[in-house]
Formats: C-alpha cells, sequence, structure tokens
DNA sequence: CCAAAAGTGTTGTCGTTACACCCATGA
DNA sequence: TCATGGGTGTAACGACAACACTTTTGG
C-alpha cells in the first residue's frame, strides 16, 4: 500500500538524498572518504560523506554512485549496497530531508579531484567533526562493513586484484581489531577456495618475497569465514 | 553531504512512505499480513503490505508503525525493524513514491478490525497477486526472517511469552524448511541459556504434556543458533 | 493398551585452535 | 650475517551430527 498520486504540494514535504561512506584501506587501517563542509551557522569546518539529491529520474543507487563520481571523483568502487535510510526529523537543521546511505568499498586511495570541496580520507580511528547525522551514519557502515568480512568475501572490494596474503590478513586484523593464527588463515581461505594462487612473486622491502592471490570470484558471496 | 534548502518545488518530486511486512506463524507456517488493494486500472483484485505516507513530523520508522495500526489493526507486534528501501522509478505507476520497508513480527494473528479495505493473513507459500512492488519487498523480508532465525533470537517475535520448545523447532523447521534433531536443538537452546524453563506444562490433546519455556531475553541479540 | 508427542545421553567426526621452525631476500 | 616477513604441519580440544528408547497423557 503505497500511498498515491494526483500529489498536492503538501505530500512531497521531503526531499530525498543519499550519503555514501566509502571505504579504503591504507597500511593503517580503514579510512573513510570525508568532504569538508563549510555551511554556517551550524557546520563550520566540519566534514561529511559524499552525497546529494536524487534526481526524479533516477533511483536511490543511482544517485548514490553518481555523486560518488561527481562529487568525490571516486570512480573505481568495487563494491556498493544500500546501509539503511535516516530519517530523522532533526538531522539535516535546514529541513526535511531524508536519506539513503549507502556503502562502498574501494581498493584504491586514489581520487580524481573535481571542482567543489576539499576532499580527504581519515582514518576511522581519528575522524573530525562530522556534520549533520554522519557520525551516526558512518559507525552504521563500519559495523556492517566489520560484520561483513566476518561472513563474506567482500575484502575483495578494498584490496587490489592481485595481493599477498599477509595483505589480507592485515586487512581483517586492523578492521577487527584482533590477531589471526597465519596458518589458520590461509588454511581457511583455502579450504573455503575463496583465493587462488598466481604464480607471481611481490618482493617487499628485505624480506622474503610473498606469492600474489586473487580471489577466486570477486562478486559478493556470503560464506562463513570467521 | 546531505543537500540543501529553501528547497523550491523542484527538489520535492518524491512522495515518502513506507511499507511493513508484518509476519505472524500458525501451524501451517509464516503467514504474511496483507491488504486488498483495487485501483484499477492497475491493480485490480491485487492485494498489498499495510503502509502510506510518511508525514511531515514524523520518522520513517514512526509512520511505519502508525500505519501498522492504523490501517491494519495491528498493534502488539513485538519486533519492528527497517528492511531496505524501495526507489525504482515505476514502483508506483502513479507516481515516483520511495518507499521504506519494514519487517515486523507479531506472536498472534489477531488484528482488530478497523474501517477501510480488507485484511487477510496469507501464506508465505501460497500469495495472492501483489500490487506495486511488493513481491519484490515480500521476498526480501523472508530473506531476512530465515537469516535472521539463523544468528538471533527473532524468534521472539513470533511467539507468545510461554511457548513449548516443539513449537520452537517446528518455527524453525516450516520457516528454514528443514528438519532438525530434536536433542541436538533443544541442547543448542540450554546451552545458549536462550530459553529457561517455567515449571507450567501445557498440556495438547492426547499426548505427553510439555513443559513451558520462556526466552531469557526479548530483546533483538545476536547469538549464532545454527 | 494404543497412539502421540515429550523428554533424555553417548559416540564419532570434523572443524578450530594452539603452537615453532625454516626460507628467501635486501641491507 | 642479520633482520624481516613468507611459508609450512600436527596434535589436542571442542562443537556438531547422528542416533533409539522411555515417559506421560488422553482416548
Amino acid at each position: 500500500m503505497t500511498k498515491t498520486s494526483k500529489s498536492p504540494h503538501k505530500l512531497r514535504f521531503a526531499i530525498l538524498a543519499t550519503d555514501t561512506v566509502l571505504f579504503s584501506k591504507d597500511q593503517g587501517g580503514l579510512k573513510v572518504l570525508l568532504m569538508k563542509v563549510d555551511r554556517p551557522p551550524f557546520y563550520v569546518q566540519h566534514w561529511g560523506v559524499p552525497g546529494g539529491l536524487i534526481h526524479p529520474k533516477e533511483t536511490a543507487d543511482e544517485a548514490a554512485k553518481r555523486h560518488l563520481w561527481e562529487k568525490a571523483g571516486a570512480k573505481k568502487f568495487v563494491h556498493i549496497e544500500q546501509l539503511y535510510t535516516f530519517s530523522a526529523l532533526d538531522r539535516d537543521p535546514r529541513g526535511r530531508v531524508v536519506s539513503v546511505a549507502y556503502l562502498a568499498l574501494t581498493p584504491t586511495t586514489d581520487i580524481v579531484r573535481r571542482g567543489g570541496s576539499e576532499v580527504r580520507w581519515f582514518s576511522v580511528e581519528n575522524l573530525p567533526k562530522l556534520a549533520y547525522d554522519h557520525k551516526d551514519i558512518i559507525r552504521t557502515a563500519i559495523e556492517r562493513v566489520r560484520s561483513k568480512l566476518a561472513y563474506t568475501n567482500i575484502a575483495f572490494g578494498l584490496l587490489p586484484e592481485e595481493f599477498t596474503l599477509g595483505e589480507l590478513q592485515r586487512l581483517y586484523e586492523v578492521v577487527l581489531r584482533r590477531r589471526f593464527d597465519k596458518r589458520n588463515f590461509r588454511k581457511k581461505l583455502f579450504s573455503l577456495k575463496l583465493v587462488v594462487g598466481t604464480k607471481k612473486k611481490k618482493r617487499a622491502g628485505r624480506s622474503r618475497p610473498a606469492e600474489l592471490y586473487r580471489f577466486s570470484e570477486r562478486r559478493h558471496k556470503v560464506v562463513g569465514i570467521l
């Protein structure tokens, strides 16, 4: 029973937006992409996740992808999924805005600078002042990523096509804030046939070169890992 | 970065609604509450889940609860959670309506008849013609309930305060469409301390009376059951 | 006494954990 | 040759699966 039409203006009180939490990782840990928001009187020198209005002729998914590209210059995100819809009355002090939030993952920290506001990656451990309800949105997104690492293969969204098992394990360790046993971790990935070895080696620094692996499937798949 | 205000009318093209999939169970299995929709030319003799507009002064959650009560007379639902936001352009042929869908659970099949359209419980195995995208919404809701039975205690939403372990097990069996071993099933529930016995007995028909149990906590809690 | 569902323990298997040493490389 | 991270197997333990008989009641 979705309701109605002829749509008097009174029914169309709300503005619809999307907000997308885009994650990447570097050796330090999980990063979120934020843009500077500088809107007195409420949000001077605050930051927020990229987002914007949904247009009349696009779905929420389309809007999320478009804004990621237009606002933040992020194009190569590998995974995007709907996160939650935030509808608190006062989430935007300027008026009623309902936002469909998304979670996206990218293997790189490269972003194309396009006009507009400053864009930066922040460590999730050390976020700046956030505008609107973006703190809630980001918290929800972090919880989602954490839980999904445990029972899906989404890690592929945060790693390049080829990676070492050390990199993969470090990803799990920094995001989930716990340590794993190297041998058991590898055994699990192999027994689930989640990764396959290429024959290539990657040398890094002064230590023994590691074999490069790739995910056997690079689409979202639920498989109990932990 | 939720956007903007002063809100010219052009920005407010969409109508916001909620749609709620309310489940209950009887001995046959999972039931969904549907209301008759009779809107020529598209949806003659179709059915849909209860829902309606979000008001300017309420959140999506509030709207979902209100409509469950106002439209369907369902008051005693025990659990409600946001499911997914559906925003396809043509989901409502009369105009752009974005719907925040909810999933709710109730232990009883009682509903208070209030004015308006006919309201009925349908088995999820045998749904009628559905209006709008309600087939998608219901499918999504069924998947969600199934997966949540496996790793949370939401079953409490579908059972009365006191129930027998046979009832609980049958609930799992009909919803997940598989059989469980009685002893292992009970062992698991006890070892997780999910249920506690009252001393009361329930006699049913001509067989041995079963002890009544209750959930040790009746709030949503994630615990690996299966 | 028969039918129907409730209730109760043990054993084998398989997955998870814990654990320590050698290898290849660059400095 | 030393420091760094890569790579490998095994044994103990615990969780899960399989399995059958006795109990209580109403008819």
